[in-house]
DNA sequence: ATCTACCCTTAACCTAGCTTAAGAAATCAG
DNA sequence: CTGATTTCTTAAGCTAGGTTAAGGGTAGAT
């Protein structure tokens, strides 16, 4: 049964009381998604935060022209979700679809929230979660302040290894914040230096 | 006293009790900043979560070529810390330091971590302020790839408006990734188009 | 009040990365 | 297995933003 992957994943953080993983069962929603699939459109509401049994996603924000702009890919025992909507639920600005065929789990706000209350230490494992991603994207800011697109493109490889060989490049290219176009320069450079 | 300012502040997301309130802080250490004082150096270790009474911070990382790239500003009523190395306990890559003179209140990592565990709440209300951090960070991330030099600098007016007369320019350049000479230029576009 | 250290601006020239276009290769859905 | 859709690459020309250099203005420290 894929709830013992989020189970799992939950008590490396901190151990579960059986009654408690009773709790959390209860109120995961298992959901098989489609490639290309959308579990969320740009003007909805956030109203589940997902956890990735398997497959891989991507969430993105299209600007003015038209163009879309990766900001984040979630791929197994992960979570991913609009946050700001999420909370607030308002309208998300951001959209997050399946580059794969997978399996999501998905936790419904009121139930994420109940959950909050009646398990105190969610907030302790749900804290340092998002601490760990908002270091992630620290870095990514300050990466990208800081060197070339050839660099950015060498530190994914070497970051998210597991990502790169699943990834067609022009999703890389779209979270490097660089071109298709561009990027294939790139990988023609990085090659004949070597 | 300024500790009334926190505990104002962490009230205003869930009340506390007498007995927390006084908890809290026998752990304060309140510390006043002078101009260009640095509480954080790249190399060092982040030892406190700290809290800004009054002044202006700057975090920035400096890259290969020596130059330096604002990642946050914080003032007052604000928290800042290397999030990554006060948890891992590793040296920092970012430096934090005074724009103006300040006062800060700070709160050792075991201090920290003893009234998460001593007041259960607090994760509550520490996993709500890195989620609005974090919403803000990703924000700009879609920004920067999605507007221009000139977009990015009028969104910033926009959003923090408090700052932005308070900074010099070139601390808001490198803020917003670029030069400071192009940001002049950057302004007297603006101005000749009004 | 003065000296010093920043800070802001301008301008000429330069470059990383974008745009457009088009063909070849790979992958997906039926 | 096959057609349709995506993906990857190349190349020529372009533009947003960087670099260097230099002068004048402003604000902090003593």
């Amino acid at each position: 049964m894929s709830n013992q992957a989020i189970i799992q994943h939950l008590e490396s953080f901190i151990p579960l009381k059986g009654t408690e993983k009773a709790l959390l069962e209860e109120r995961l929603v298992s959901r098989p998604i489609k490639r290309k699939e959308k579990i969320l459109i740009a003007g909805e509401v956030c109203k589940h935060y997902t956890f990735v049994a398997q497959g891989c996603f991507r969430m993105f924000g299209v600007d003015d022209k038209g163009f879309e702009h990766n900001i984040q890919f979630t791929a197994e025992n992960e979570w991913i979700a609009d946050i700001g909507s999420f909370h607030s639920q308002n309208q998300s600005q951001l959209n997050i679809e399946a580059l794969e065929a997978g399996l999501v789990l998905q936790i419904k706000q009121q139930d994420l929230y109940f959950l909050y209350n009646t398990i105190p230490k969610l907030n302790l494992i749900f804290k340092v979660l998002i601490e760990l991603k908002y270091i992630e994207l620290q870095n990514r800011v300050l990466q990208n302040f800081s060197s070339t697109a050839e660099q950015r493109y060498l530190g994914f490889l070497e970051q998210y290894p597991h990502l790169s060989n699943r990834l067609p490049n022009t999703q890389i290219a779209s979270y490097l914040g660089i071109t298709p176009e561009f990027l294939s320069k790139v990988r023609k450079n990085i090659q004949s230096n070597r």
